[in-house]
DNA sequence: AGGCGCTTGTGAAGAGGTGCACAAATCGCG
DNA sequence: CGCGATTTGTGCACCTCTTCACAAGCGCCT
């Protein structure tokens, strides 16, 4: 479930605080869902709660970090170190996580050399020894979306079976590798709609209802991320 | 539909090619989705094809862009200037995509003044001014997680209805006020999560089957981007 | 020990997305 | 003008996800 980071995090965040079980309502308070949801989540991964107490938030907290795969430390390599990447590389959040940036590739020969948060920028090419030097589990790709497709191939040659995609653009890989992308301008447009909706849903019964800025039909609002708060 | 920006990228990409028309099945391709789903999706929105011949491409990123409210370039605040922010506000993506960065906006005094890609870092406090001056219409949240409740609040108070939040927690608002996030560890989190279940997927038959390392039930893999490419 | 309140885990119903398969419609060509 | 090739638009079945509601289980208090 994609939803089990987000409950890691609010766990981690109520460790922090120093609580020692947590019900399922709060929980799910914490995370932004309902708690049915939540319990029918956690129910899927074993039954690690205690009925008329809640959840042990160290025990639950490891149960997600096993489903998850963080038991240990993932080694992320991330290619294309320009106006995105250097962000990416010196954010310090995705240690406390469970990842460690490994490497940092560029195909720019004036930017190979380049120490970022401690770590050389190597040339693209040095990719395949790198890899399984540091033992590489994913591939972030941080480049024009031109070169994006190229990387992915170079990517999947060394084995990386996961791509975290910044690149505006679909990427073809082959069967058993997964790509998930991060699309800003995608998720700015997804906004829009709604203030654009809004916009024409809070004017049309004020004014005549001009049939010229009509939505069409009532056009479906889904776009899979809760959105409405409180 | 959260899938219409993916077809707006697709339909923009082929008409820098030249293409006056496309059919479902290539639009499809191009944008990595299912043919009969991607009909559907234009059908909610009218019939802008033409059996026999396909869609129009001029018409129909037209008709997307006016659905999406791309008609008019919106006005984007920027608040947080830091590792994330600077790479937000030096990326001119968004200019060709239908957003402009009206404002940028930082609560450490040393930043304030500071010049980013023509625009000039403004103090915290001069939101309500700012905001109305530029009619921001959607509001950045690149922060830390601790101010982005307090930077979310500000921007509700000034008007803006729709945030898009990068800090690694959930934001609490007002009804119909939307909030998108975008959570990169929680990206990580999930191919790490499916790398996971390769391993164990390839490791189990072959081996022994330890019933200490294996997941416990099928475990429904739904994290609501299609990952499996060509 | 027994009852009581609280919380989990889950069955079932409802809602919505997905994809197949096909009728309707359009164009080009003979 | 008619026919076939092609492509859209959509009814339908399937499936997953969501949510409600409640029984079962646990701890605490008397
Ligand atoms: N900067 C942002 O805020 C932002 C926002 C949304 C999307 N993106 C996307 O992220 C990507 C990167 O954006 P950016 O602003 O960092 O661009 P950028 O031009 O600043 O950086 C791109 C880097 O990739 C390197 N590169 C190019 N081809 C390469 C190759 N084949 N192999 C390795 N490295 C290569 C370049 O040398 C450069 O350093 C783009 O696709 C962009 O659309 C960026
Ligand atoms: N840098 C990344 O690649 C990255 C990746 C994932 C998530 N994030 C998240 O994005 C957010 C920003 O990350 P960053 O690396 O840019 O952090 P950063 O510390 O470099 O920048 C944060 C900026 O916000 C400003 N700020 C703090 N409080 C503010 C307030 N109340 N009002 C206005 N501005 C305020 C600070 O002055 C600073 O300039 C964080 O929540 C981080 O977890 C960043």
């Amino acid at each position: 479930m994609a939803r089990l980071p987000e409950y890691l995090r609010a766990l981690h965040a109520l460790a922090d605080a120093g609580h020692e079980t947590v019900s399922s309502e709060g929980l799910a308070n914490s995370a932004g869902v309902n708690s049915a949801k939540l319990r029918k989540d956690l129910s899927h991964l074993g039954s690690y709660g205690t009925r008329g107490v809640g959840y042990d938030v160290g025990l639950l907290i490891d149960q997600i970090e096993s489903v998850l795969g963080l038991t240990q430390c993932r080694a992320v390599a991330l290619v294309g170190v320009g106006n995105l990447g250097h962000a990416l590389a010196g954010y310090d959040g995705f240690a406390s996580r469970g990842f460690r940036i490994a490497a940092l590739f560029d195909a720019d020969p004036s930017r190979v050399g380049e120490e970022i948060n401690g770590l050389v920028v190597r040339h693209v090419d040095e990719l395949p020894r790198v890899a399984v030097q540091e033992s590489i589990s994913i591939g972030v790709i941080a480049t024009p979306a031109l070169a994006a497709q190229g990387v992915a191939d170079q990517l999947v040659a060394v084995g990386v079976t996961s791509i975290l995609n910044f690149a505006p653009c679909v990427l073809s890989v082959p069967e058993g590798v997964d790509v998930r992308k991060v699309d800003l301008a995608i998720e700015l447009q997804i906004l829009s709609f709604h203030e654009h909706r809004k916009a024409s849903l809070t004017a049309l019964p004020a004014a005549g209802g001009s049939a010229l800025t009509a939505l069409p039909g009532g056009l479906a609002v889904t776009d899979n991320q809760e959105a409405i708060g409180t």
